[in-house]
DNA sequence: CTCTTCCATGCGTCCAATGCATCAGGTATA
DNA sequence: TATACCTGATGCATTGGACGCATGGAAGAG
């Protein structure tokens, strides 16, 4: 049997089509559908020719409907539904919500996003998992196999299909123990140099911008220590003089290890865009919206400047 | 929440959509769908608003699909096979089809018409079964109720919504025995009235066409035997010279009960138009037209004048 | 760097659906 | 019976939007 040919056929009769058999009058269904009854009346003539049968038969006190059409109405009520479930934008509703919200990112800005992130979405949408993986060389793969949802770091451009936004600026800024001999006075660059410092190998931020600042200007500084994750510096350094720069997001984490005083270091050392990245076919998603949203609220809980 | 108003959505993007999502390429779509690369694209931006979503997103070599084509698909394809669906017009196949044709008429054409539709509904249609009824006053509420498919009778005219076509037409020949006396030569009206009669009550064809015509003329005829049905006549006549004026359709059953002489009569007796009448809602249905189209075959079989 | 491919868009055209006005047929009411 | 009313169909003029053509820009292949 020849296939119907879609292209050649006005779907949109047969919304018409639906309100003349339910109401089994032309003048009816033109109020209905609002358009005049002679627009009814050739829609009518239309879906008889494409229909080969008359659909609406004369009969006692107006119309009737043809054996066709009573065969017809099931199956084109369901269809006009499904057309019609089809365009709804289902309302994203966060608080029924299930599933897994799979994000990567670093281990610097998992710990200063998710307390936030954690919080809002204990609120929000209780019965919503979390999934945080650390994004290796293959993020934006990840993203582009739907295996994450976003994707948050320093992420300066993106490839066609892949969408950010800026999130916050992070800044390094020089943490001391609030006992520190140094801790009153500004920071010039002779005493943050006589300093004996901590470093953190990273791999978020890339390496170390302090030196590659000094590099700039020709200096060095003393690293006494290097020890491989943030926290063990903030230990470090709540029990001794050794300073160290890092993110100022995580000041709220060294108050919880210790007393910190924070100085703005004496170097130029650049502003760290982080973004969110995400899949373009997520764009308009609404749960994705939401989830978008969420994170960018949480992001700008964190300390500024 | 808001149900979508059809009337404000062009449903005839689905079928442009369809061949995008499936193509993943607004050029290749245009070619399936045998139009422009432009129009295509003003489509895909059609639909991206309809939909409040980009629907084919950049990717790595081309479009890829957002997260709400991936859900969209099966269900556009679901419903755009609906509504192929709908639009096929499944050709009736006699050779398959069951099910009951639910018939009316009176004795006398049920006689005649069926052993040629029995012939043509073995032949065609074997497994159709056939259910033939005597019409009472309720033949055309029959017909509305949708609880005959087809009346066979002489109506003259009928209501709105219901469907005729003419048969044939019934004459009326007089019978005699082949060895008659009156069997050779013209049968004039003296003739006529000098002999004697077999006059059968019948419903289908009124009363007695034979003497309202010979009233119209102020003559009688001599009516010997009266009975209720045309067999029983054929019978009487084969074995007396009692004449008989019936139907010519009956010509070909005389011949099976004996030998018969036939003659027409010396008045004006009118012919009888037989009908074929169905319900307008079964006009176009395959199933329905191709049944008419063997009643009527049926029919041309009968004899004529 | 050039050539090709693909998508988007400005512009002019044109068709088909629409609304208006009107007419015809049927029904109910006086 | 005559009148009014409601129904659906159709001639006519209008118009809105979809289309094709031509073009431009972006990305990828050779």
């Amino acid at each position: 049997m020849r296939q119907v040919d879609l292209r050649r056929v006005d779907l949109n009769l047969l919304v018409i089509l639906e309100a003349l058999l339910e109401e089994r009058s032309v003048t009816k269904a033109a109020r209905r559908l609002r358009m005049s009854q002679p627009a009814a009346s050739r829609a009518l003539g239309r879906l008889r020719s494409l229909f080969a049968d008359a659909l609406l038969v004369e009969g006692p006190g107006g119309y009737s409907l043809s054996a066709r059409s009573e065969d017809l109405r099931p199956m084109l009520r369901a269809t006009l539904a499904g057309v019609g479930e089809m365009l709804q934008t289902k309302p994203f509703d966060p608080a029924t919500a299930t599933g897994t919200v799979r994000l990567m990112m670093p281990d610097l800005q998992a710990s200063v996003l998710m307390p936030h992130l954690l919080g809002a979405l204990a609120d929000q949408a209780p019965a919503l998992d979390l999934d945080v993986h650390a994004p290796g060389a293959s993020a934006l793969e990840a993203l582009e196999n739907d295996q994450a949802d976003a994707v948050v770091g320093l992420i300066e451009d993106a490839p066609a299909g892949i969408n950010r936004r800026r999130l916050y600026e992070e800044t390094l800024v020089t943490f001391m123990r609030a006992e520190h001999p140094a801790a009153r006075g500004k920071l010039t660059l002779e005493r943050f140099l006589a300093l004996e410092h901590i470093a953190v190998n990273i791999t978020g931020l890339g390496p170390a911008p302090v030196d590659e600042a000094l590099a700039r200007i020709r200096r060095t500084r003393r690293v006494k220590v290097r020890v491989p994750n943030f926290f063990a510096a903030m230990a470090i350094a709540a029990r001794s003089d050794l300073i160290m720069t890092l993110p100022l997001s995580l000041a709220p984490e060294a108050q919880a290890v210790g007393r910190f005083v924070s100085k703005t270091p004496p170097l130029h050392l650049g502003k760290f865009p982080m973004s969110l990245v995400w899949h373009a076919r997520h764009q308009d998603t609404a749960r994705h919206t939401w989830l978008r949203r969420v994170i960018v609220a949480a992001a700008n809980r964190l300390p500024r400047s």
